[in-house]
DNA sequence: AATCTTCCATAGTGATCGATACGAAACCTG
DNA sequence: CAGGTTTCGTATCGATCACTATGGAAGATT
Protein backbone atom coordinates (compact mmCIF):
# COMPACT_ATOMS: atom_id res chain seq x y z
CA UNK A 1 0.00 0.00 0.00
CA UNK A 2 2.79 2.21 0.66
CA UNK A 3 4.66 1.48 -2.39
CA UNK A 4 1.79 2.11 -4.25
CA UNK A 5 0.62 5.53 -2.02
CA UNK A 6 4.30 6.57 -3.14
CA UNK A 7 4.74 6.20 -6.65
CA UNK A 8 1.32 4.83 -7.81
CA UNK A 9 0.04 2.36 -9.88
CA UNK A 10 2.50 2.03 -12.76
CA UNK A 11 5.21 2.83 -11.28
CA UNK A 12 5.64 0.61 -8.82
CA UNK A 13 7.00 -2.57 -10.39
CA UNK A 14 6.77 -5.93 -9.04
CA UNK A 15 10.24 -6.21 -8.15
CA UNK A 16 9.52 -3.38 -5.46
CA UNK A 17 6.29 -5.19 -4.66
CA UNK A 18 8.11 -8.19 -4.08
CA UNK A 19 11.42 -7.01 -1.81
CA UNK A 20 9.06 -4.45 -0.10
CA UNK A 21 6.80 -7.90 1.09
CA UNK A 22 9.80 -10.42 1.08
CA UNK A 23 7.34 -13.02 -0.82
CA UNK A 24 8.03 -14.46 -4.11
CA UNK A 25 6.40 -13.46 -7.27
CA UNK A 26 4.16 -16.99 -7.54
CA UNK A 27 3.25 -16.30 -3.60
CA UNK A 28 2.31 -12.71 -4.97
CA UNK A 29 0.22 -14.07 -7.56
CA UNK A 30 -1.41 -16.73 -5.69
CA UNK A 31 -2.66 -14.15 -3.15
CA UNK A 32 -3.63 -11.21 -5.24
CA UNK A 33 -4.46 -12.78 -8.51
CA UNK A 34 -2.38 -10.39 -10.08
CA UNK A 35 -1.29 -6.73 -9.88
CA UNK A 36 -4.73 -5.00 -10.27
CA UNK A 37 -6.04 -7.07 -7.69
CA UNK A 38 -3.47 -6.11 -5.34
CA UNK A 39 -3.38 -2.61 -5.82
CA UNK A 40 -7.70 -2.77 -5.12
CA UNK A 41 -7.26 -4.70 -2.40
CA UNK A 42 -4.43 -1.66 -1.21
CA UNK A 43 -7.46 0.92 -1.82
CA UNK A 44 -9.57 -0.60 0.12
CA UNK A 45 -7.13 -0.97 3.38
CA UNK A 46 -6.35 2.34 2.56
CA UNK A 47 -10.08 3.18 2.99
CA UNK A 48 -10.14 1.75 6.25
CA UNK A 49 -6.90 2.22 7.71
CA UNK A 50 -5.63 5.86 6.48
CA UNK A 51 -8.48 7.95 5.98
CA UNK A 52 -11.26 6.93 8.84
CA UNK A 53 -11.23 10.80 9.95
CA UNK A 54 -13.25 11.64 6.71
CA UNK A 55 -16.25 9.27 7.64
CA UNK A 56 -15.87 10.38 11.35
CA UNK A 57 -16.38 14.27 10.62
CA UNK A 58 -18.86 13.72 8.20
CA UNK A 59 -21.11 11.59 10.47
CA UNK A 60 -20.39 13.51 13.97
CA UNK A 61 -23.07 14.78 15.52
CA UNK A 62 -22.17 18.26 15.19
CA UNK A 63 -22.57 21.50 13.11
CA UNK A 64 -22.04 21.21 9.24
CA UNK A 65 -19.50 24.23 9.59
CA UNK A 66 -17.74 22.04 12.54
CA UNK A 67 -17.92 18.70 10.64
CA UNK A 68 -16.27 20.07 7.47
CA UNK A 69 -13.53 21.91 9.90
CA UNK A 70 -12.89 17.87 11.27
CA UNK A 71 -12.74 16.79 7.52
CA UNK A 72 -10.19 19.49 6.64
CA UNK A 73 -8.38 19.24 9.36
CA UNK A 74 -8.34 15.57 9.48
CA UNK A 75 -7.29 15.43 6.07
CA UNK A 76 -4.32 18.09 6.94
CA UNK A 77 -3.18 15.23 9.79
CA UNK A 78 -4.08 12.33 7.46
CA UNK A 79 -1.60 13.71 3.91
CA UNK A 80 1.50 14.70 6.10
CA UNK A 81 1.55 11.81 8.86
CA UNK A 82 4.92 10.76 9.52
CA UNK A 83 6.80 7.98 7.77
CA UNK A 84 3.53 7.84 5.35
CA UNK A 85 3.47 9.28 2.09
CA UNK A 86 2.64 12.83 1.81
CA UNK A 87 -0.93 13.13 0.02
CA UNK A 88 -3.85 10.44 -0.47
CA UNK A 89 -3.68 7.56 -2.15
CA UNK A 90 -6.77 8.34 -4.08
CA UNK A 91 -5.29 11.36 -6.07
CA UNK A 92 -1.25 10.26 -6.12
CA UNK A 93 -2.89 6.56 -7.43
CA UNK A 94 -2.85 6.86 -10.34
CA UNK A 95 -3.59 10.70 -11.91
CA UNK A 96 -2.15 10.72 -15.22
CA UNK A 97 -2.34 6.95 -16.42
CA UNK A 98 -1.44 4.88 -19.77
CA UNK A 99 -4.13 3.41 -21.98
CA UNK A 100 -3.89 0.23 -20.64
CA UNK A 101 -4.04 1.50 -16.71
CA UNK A 102 -7.25 3.44 -17.54
CA UNK A 103 -9.46 1.48 -15.80
CA UNK A 104 -7.47 2.09 -12.47
CA UNK A 105 -7.46 5.78 -12.66
CA UNK A 106 -10.89 5.66 -13.49
CA UNK A 107 -11.33 3.91 -10.36
CA UNK A 108 -9.67 6.25 -8.54
CA UNK A 109 -11.42 8.73 -9.92
CA UNK A 110 -14.81 7.01 -8.79
CA UNK A 111 -12.73 6.86 -5.18
CA UNK A 112 -12.92 10.98 -5.24
CA UNK A 113 -16.46 11.24 -6.97
CA UNK A 114 -17.39 9.24 -4.20
CA UNK A 115 -16.21 11.20 -1.71
CA UNK A 116 -17.11 14.85 -2.94
CA UNK A 117 -21.01 13.10 -2.74
CA UNK A 118 -20.55 12.01 1.00
CA UNK A 119 -19.55 15.51 0.92
CA UNK A 120 -22.22 16.70 -0.50
CA UNK A 121 -24.63 14.52 1.18
CA UNK A 122 -23.70 16.23 4.56
CA UNK A 123 -23.61 19.49 3.55
CA UNK A 124 -27.21 18.84 2.22
CA UNK A 125 -28.30 17.44 5.55
CA UNK A 126 -26.96 20.34 6.94
CA UNK A 127 -28.77 22.89 5.05
CA UNK A 128 -31.89 20.49 5.76
CA UNK A 129 -31.77 21.59 9.57
CA UNK A 130 -30.73 25.41 8.87
CA UNK A 131 -26.80 25.08 9.04
CA UNK A 132 -26.82 26.66 5.65
CA UNK A 133 -27.94 29.03 3.88
CA UNK A 134 -31.17 27.36 1.56
CA UNK A 135 -30.27 28.92 -1.59
CA UNK A 136 -26.68 27.76 -1.34
CA UNK A 137 -25.62 24.86 -3.95
CA UNK A 138 -24.38 21.77 -2.42
CA UNK A 139 -22.87 20.46 -5.41
CA UNK A 140 -20.86 23.26 -6.01
CA UNK A 141 -19.95 23.42 -1.98
CA UNK A 142 -18.92 20.09 -2.17
CA UNK A 143 -16.92 20.75 -5.03
CA UNK A 144 -14.83 23.34 -3.51
CA UNK A 145 -13.85 21.17 -0.35
CA UNK A 146 -13.25 18.06 -2.04
CA UNK A 147 -11.07 20.26 -4.15
CA UNK A 148 -8.97 21.96 -1.23
CA UNK A 149 -8.53 18.46 -0.21
CA UNK A 150 -7.13 17.47 -3.62
CA UNK A 151 -5.11 20.30 -3.28
CA UNK A 152 -3.60 19.93 0.44
CA UNK A 153 -3.10 16.21 -0.69
CA UNK A 154 -0.60 17.65 -3.74
CA UNK A 155 0.73 20.28 -0.94
CA UNK A 156 1.20 17.42 1.52
CA UNK A 157 3.46 15.71 -1.20
CA UNK A 158 5.39 18.84 -2.31
CA UNK A 159 6.65 18.98 1.64
CA UNK A 160 3.80 21.07 3.27
CA UNK A 161 4.44 19.99 7.21
CA UNK A 162 1.00 19.76 9.48
CA UNK A 163 1.20 23.00 10.47
CA UNK A 164 1.07 24.35 6.83
CA UNK A 165 -1.75 22.56 6.14
CA UNK A 166 -3.38 23.23 8.78
CA UNK A 167 -3.23 26.89 8.13
CA UNK A 168 -4.43 26.14 4.39
CA UNK A 169 -7.50 24.09 5.95
CA UNK A 170 -8.15 27.27 8.49
CA UNK A 171 -8.02 29.17 5.16
CA UNK A 172 -10.34 27.11 3.65
CA UNK A 173 -12.73 27.32 5.85
CA UNK A 174 -13.11 30.51 5.92
CA UNK A 175 -14.97 30.42 2.53
CA UNK A 176 -17.97 28.88 3.99
CA UNK A 177 -20.75 30.55 5.21
CA UNK A 178 -20.84 32.19 8.70
CA UNK A 179 -22.37 29.86 11.14
CA UNK A 180 -25.06 30.25 13.60
CA UNK A 181 -26.95 32.42 11.49
CA UNK A 182 -30.12 29.73 10.95
CA UNK A 183 -28.67 27.34 13.88
CA UNK A 184 -30.94 28.71 16.18
CA UNK A 185 -34.20 28.22 13.82
CA UNK A 186 -32.70 24.23 13.98
CA UNK A 187 -34.51 24.17 17.29
CA UNK A 188 -37.27 25.54 16.63
CA UNK A 189 -39.68 22.14 15.14
CA UNK B 1 2.56 18.34 -24.92
CA UNK B 2 -1.11 17.06 -25.24
CA UNK B 3 0.25 13.25 -24.58
CA UNK B 4 2.31 14.18 -21.52
CA UNK B 5 -0.38 16.25 -20.14
CA UNK B 6 -3.15 13.33 -20.69
CA UNK B 7 -1.12 10.61 -19.69
CA UNK B 8 2.09 12.42 -17.55
CA UNK B 9 5.82 11.41 -18.30
CA UNK B 10 5.96 7.85 -17.81
CA UNK B 11 3.04 6.57 -18.93
CA UNK B 12 3.63 8.22 -22.76
CA UNK B 13 5.38 5.85 -24.64
CA UNK B 14 7.69 6.97 -27.67
CA UNK B 15 5.52 4.64 -29.48
CA UNK B 16 2.60 7.56 -28.40
CA UNK B 17 4.99 9.95 -29.27
CA UNK B 18 5.86 8.75 -32.72
CA UNK B 19 2.58 8.20 -33.79
CA UNK B 20 1.31 11.45 -32.52
CA UNK B 21 4.46 13.83 -34.35
CA UNK B 22 4.07 11.53 -37.40
CA UNK B 23 8.23 11.07 -36.86
CA UNK B 24 10.53 7.68 -36.68
CA UNK B 25 12.28 7.11 -33.33
CA UNK B 26 15.80 8.75 -35.30
CA UNK B 27 14.02 11.82 -35.96
CA UNK B 28 12.49 11.96 -32.57
CA UNK B 29 16.11 11.50 -31.14
CA UNK B 30 18.03 13.98 -33.43
CA UNK B 31 15.56 16.84 -32.71
CA UNK B 32 14.80 16.37 -28.60
CA UNK B 33 17.78 14.15 -27.31
CA UNK B 34 15.81 11.85 -25.61
CA UNK B 35 12.29 11.76 -23.84
CA UNK B 36 13.68 13.50 -20.95
CA UNK B 37 14.26 16.49 -23.24
CA UNK B 38 11.65 16.36 -25.10
CA UNK B 39 9.37 16.26 -22.15
CA UNK B 40 11.33 19.24 -20.80
CA UNK B 41 10.43 21.07 -24.29
CA UNK B 42 6.60 20.54 -24.16
CA UNK B 43 6.43 21.82 -20.22
CA UNK B 44 8.42 25.10 -21.22
CA UNK B 45 5.77 25.23 -24.40
CA UNK B 46 3.22 24.56 -22.15
CA UNK B 47 3.72 27.27 -19.82
CA UNK B 48 4.58 29.80 -22.76
CA UNK B 49 1.32 29.18 -24.48
CA UNK B 50 -1.58 27.31 -21.98
CA UNK B 51 -0.95 29.48 -18.37
CA UNK B 52 0.32 32.83 -19.57
CA UNK B 53 -3.47 34.08 -17.63
CA UNK B 54 -1.39 33.27 -14.54
CA UNK B 55 1.56 35.80 -15.19
CA UNK B 56 -1.31 38.22 -16.76
CA UNK B 57 -3.11 37.75 -13.42
CA UNK B 58 -0.24 38.77 -11.02
CA UNK B 59 1.05 41.63 -13.11
CA UNK B 60 -2.02 43.64 -14.00
CA UNK B 61 -2.67 46.52 -12.51
CA UNK B 62 -5.43 45.66 -10.16
CA UNK B 63 -6.25 45.13 -6.52
CA UNK B 64 -5.08 41.86 -4.60
CA UNK B 65 -8.03 40.26 -4.54
CA UNK B 66 -8.76 41.26 -8.13
CA UNK B 67 -5.62 39.83 -9.39
CA UNK B 68 -6.20 36.68 -7.06
CA UNK B 69 -9.88 36.37 -8.62
CA UNK B 70 -8.33 36.93 -12.16
CA UNK B 71 -5.54 34.30 -10.98
CA UNK B 72 -8.57 31.63 -10.26
CA UNK B 73 -11.12 32.46 -12.87
CA UNK B 74 -8.09 31.83 -15.30
CA UNK B 75 -7.38 28.64 -14.20
CA UNK B 76 -11.14 27.44 -14.93
CA UNK B 77 -10.67 28.34 -17.80
CA UNK B 78 -7.71 26.82 -18.55
CA UNK B 79 -8.06 23.67 -16.90
CA UNK B 80 -11.15 23.02 -19.01
CA UNK B 81 -10.26 24.01 -22.49
CA UNK B 82 -12.31 21.81 -24.97
CA UNK B 83 -9.88 19.67 -27.16
CA UNK B 84 -7.46 19.72 -24.53
CA UNK B 85 -6.59 17.84 -21.56
CA UNK B 86 -7.99 19.06 -18.40
CA UNK B 87 -6.34 20.10 -15.35
CA UNK B 88 -2.68 21.48 -15.22
CA UNK B 89 0.33 19.36 -16.89
CA UNK B 90 2.74 20.63 -13.91
CA UNK B 91 0.05 18.92 -11.53
CA UNK B 92 -0.91 15.73 -14.16
CA UNK B 93 2.68 15.18 -15.59
CA UNK B 94 4.43 13.17 -12.72
CA UNK B 95 2.47 13.50 -9.76
CA UNK B 96 3.82 9.69 -8.50
CA UNK B 97 6.60 8.93 -10.41
CA UNK B 98 9.24 5.88 -10.61
CA UNK B 99 13.06 5.99 -9.09
CA UNK B 100 14.00 6.05 -12.20
CA UNK B 101 11.55 9.15 -12.94
CA UNK B 102 12.01 11.20 -9.65
CA UNK B 103 14.12 13.61 -11.49
CA UNK B 104 10.97 14.50 -13.66
CA UNK B 105 9.02 14.59 -10.52
CA UNK B 106 10.91 17.46 -8.70
CA UNK B 107 11.04 19.46 -11.91
CA UNK B 108 7.38 19.52 -11.44
CA UNK B 109 7.33 20.24 -7.89
CA UNK B 110 9.34 22.57 -8.47
CA UNK B 111 7.70 24.77 -11.48
CA UNK B 112 4.66 24.22 -8.45
CA UNK B 113 6.65 25.57 -6.09
CA UNK B 114 7.76 28.58 -8.37
CA UNK B 115 3.84 29.54 -9.16
CA UNK B 116 2.89 29.42 -5.39
CA UNK B 117 6.29 31.69 -4.87
CA UNK B 118 4.93 34.07 -7.50
CA UNK B 119 1.20 33.92 -5.95
CA UNK B 120 2.99 34.97 -2.35
CA UNK B 121 5.37 37.61 -4.14
CA UNK B 122 2.24 39.81 -5.33
CA UNK B 123 0.52 39.14 -2.34
CA UNK B 124 3.43 40.55 -0.63
CA UNK B 125 3.23 43.50 -2.97
CA UNK B 126 -0.29 43.62 -1.70
CA UNK B 127 -0.25 43.47 1.87
CA UNK B 128 2.43 46.76 1.11
CA UNK B 129 0.04 48.34 -0.08
CA UNK B 130 -2.23 47.89 2.11
CA UNK B 131 -4.73 45.47 0.03
CA UNK B 132 -3.91 43.00 2.96
CA UNK B 133 -4.03 43.28 6.86
CA UNK B 134 -0.62 43.86 8.23
CA UNK B 135 -1.03 40.35 10.17
CA UNK B 136 -1.78 38.27 7.35
CA UNK B 137 0.98 35.34 6.30
CA UNK B 138 1.17 35.73 2.60
CA UNK B 139 3.00 32.07 2.64
CA UNK B 140 0.56 30.92 4.34
CA UNK B 141 -2.49 32.38 1.83
CA UNK B 142 -0.26 31.54 -0.87
CA UNK B 143 0.09 27.73 -0.23
CA UNK B 144 -3.69 27.38 0.03
CA UNK B 145 -4.37 29.31 -3.06
CA UNK B 146 -1.82 27.57 -5.32
CA UNK B 147 -3.78 24.37 -3.52
CA UNK B 148 -6.97 25.76 -4.84
CA UNK B 149 -5.57 25.68 -8.17
CA UNK B 150 -4.21 22.25 -8.00
CA UNK B 151 -7.72 21.35 -6.79
CA UNK B 152 -9.10 22.40 -9.49
CA UNK B 153 -6.63 20.84 -11.72
CA UNK B 154 -7.69 17.32 -9.98
CA UNK B 155 -11.82 18.24 -10.34
CA UNK B 156 -10.71 19.32 -13.97
CA UNK B 157 -9.22 16.03 -14.33
CA UNK B 158 -12.35 14.46 -13.24
CA UNK B 159 -14.21 16.22 -15.45
CA UNK B 160 -15.43 19.43 -13.74
CA UNK B 161 -16.84 21.67 -16.66
CA UNK B 162 -15.90 25.48 -16.31
CA UNK B 163 -18.89 26.85 -14.99
CA UNK B 164 -18.09 24.36 -11.99
CA UNK B 165 -14.58 25.36 -11.97
CA UNK B 166 -15.63 29.00 -11.68
CA UNK B 167 -18.11 28.48 -8.96
CA UNK B 168 -15.57 26.74 -6.82
CA UNK B 169 -12.99 29.75 -8.00
CA UNK B 170 -15.43 31.84 -6.70
CA UNK B 171 -16.07 30.11 -3.27
CA UNK B 172 -12.28 30.26 -2.99
CA UNK B 173 -12.11 33.92 -3.11
CA UNK B 174 -14.92 34.28 -0.44
CA UNK B 175 -12.30 32.53 2.27
CA UNK B 176 -9.46 36.17 1.32
CA UNK B 177 -9.83 38.99 3.40
CA UNK B 178 -12.42 41.41 2.37
CA UNK B 179 -11.89 44.04 0.27
CA UNK B 180 -11.21 47.65 0.41
CA UNK B 181 -10.44 47.71 3.70
CA UNK B 182 -7.03 49.75 4.02
CA UNK B 183 -7.46 50.27 -0.31
CA UNK B 184 -8.04 54.00 -0.06
CA UNK B 185 -4.79 54.41 2.02
CA UNK B 186 -3.09 53.31 -0.49
CA UNK B 187 -3.51 56.11 -2.01
CA UNK B 188 -2.45 58.46 0.66
CA UNK B 189 1.46 58.52 -0.37
C1' DA C 1 26.28 10.74 -66.35
C1' DA C 2 28.70 7.97 -62.86
C1' DT C 3 30.37 7.88 -58.29
C1' DC C 4 30.60 9.25 -53.75
C1' DT C 5 28.69 11.07 -49.77
C1' DT C 6 24.95 11.98 -46.75
C1' DC C 7 20.80 11.15 -44.74
C1' DC C 8 17.01 8.37 -43.01
C1' DA C 9 13.49 4.62 -42.15
C1' DT C 10 13.43 -0.10 -40.80
C1' DA C 11 14.82 -3.47 -37.98
C1' DG C 12 16.69 -4.74 -33.90
C1' DT C 13 19.42 -3.85 -29.04
C1' DG C 14 19.64 -4.73 -24.03
C1' DA C 15 16.71 -3.98 -20.15
C1' DT C 16 12.59 -4.40 -17.69
C1' DC C 17 7.75 -5.07 -17.50
C1' DG C 18 3.93 -8.39 -15.55
C1' DA C 19 3.19 -13.09 -15.27
C1' DT C 20 4.33 -18.30 -15.32
C1' DA C 21 6.47 -23.07 -16.32
C1' DC C 22 9.57 -26.38 -14.43
C1' DG C 23 12.65 -28.75 -11.03
C1' DA C 24 13.42 -29.53 -6.20
C1' DA C 25 12.26 -29.90 -1.55
C1' DA C 26 9.01 -31.00 1.87
C1' DC C 27 5.07 -33.34 3.53
C1' DC C 28 1.61 -36.70 4.21
C1' DT C 29 0.32 -41.58 3.63
C1' DG C 30 1.03 -46.46 4.00
C1' DC D 1 11.13 -45.76 6.29
C1' DA D 2 9.59 -45.65 1.14
C1' DG D 3 6.41 -43.71 -2.29
C1' DG D 4 3.36 -40.49 -4.07
C1' DT D 5 1.77 -35.94 -3.93
C1' DT D 6 1.84 -31.27 -3.22
C1' DT D 7 3.95 -27.04 -2.61
C1' DC D 8 7.27 -23.49 -3.69
C1' DG D 9 11.40 -20.93 -5.45
C1' DT D 10 14.22 -20.19 -9.64
C1' DA D 11 14.65 -19.34 -14.06
C1' DT D 12 12.37 -17.75 -17.82
C1' DC D 13 8.41 -16.42 -20.78
C1' DG D 14 6.56 -12.99 -24.46
C1' DA D 15 5.70 -8.11 -24.66
C1' DT D 16 7.13 -3.57 -24.39
C1' DC D 17 10.17 -0.04 -22.86
C1' DA D 18 13.63 3.76 -24.48
C1' DC D 19 16.99 3.89 -27.77
C1' DT D 20 20.31 2.89 -31.85
C1' DA D 21 22.94 0.34 -35.63
C1' DT D 22 22.60 -0.79 -40.45
C1' DG D 23 20.96 -1.11 -45.31
C1' DG D 24 19.11 1.65 -48.99
C1' DA D 25 17.60 5.81 -51.23
C1' DA D 26 18.37 10.48 -52.33
C1' DG D 27 21.36 14.23 -53.47
C1' DA D 28 25.93 16.37 -54.40
C1' DT D 29 30.39 16.28 -56.96
C1' DT D 30 33.38 15.64 -60.80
Amino acid sequence: MHLFWEHGYEATSLAMLREAMGLTPPQIYNAFTDKETLFRKALTRYHETEIGFALEALSAPVSTREAVRRLLLGAAEAYSRPGKPGGCLFVSGALAASPQAQAIADELKAYRKASEAAIAERLAKGRAVGDLPEGLSVEGLAKYIAGVMNGMSIQARDGASVEELRILAQTALAALPAEGQNQDASSKD
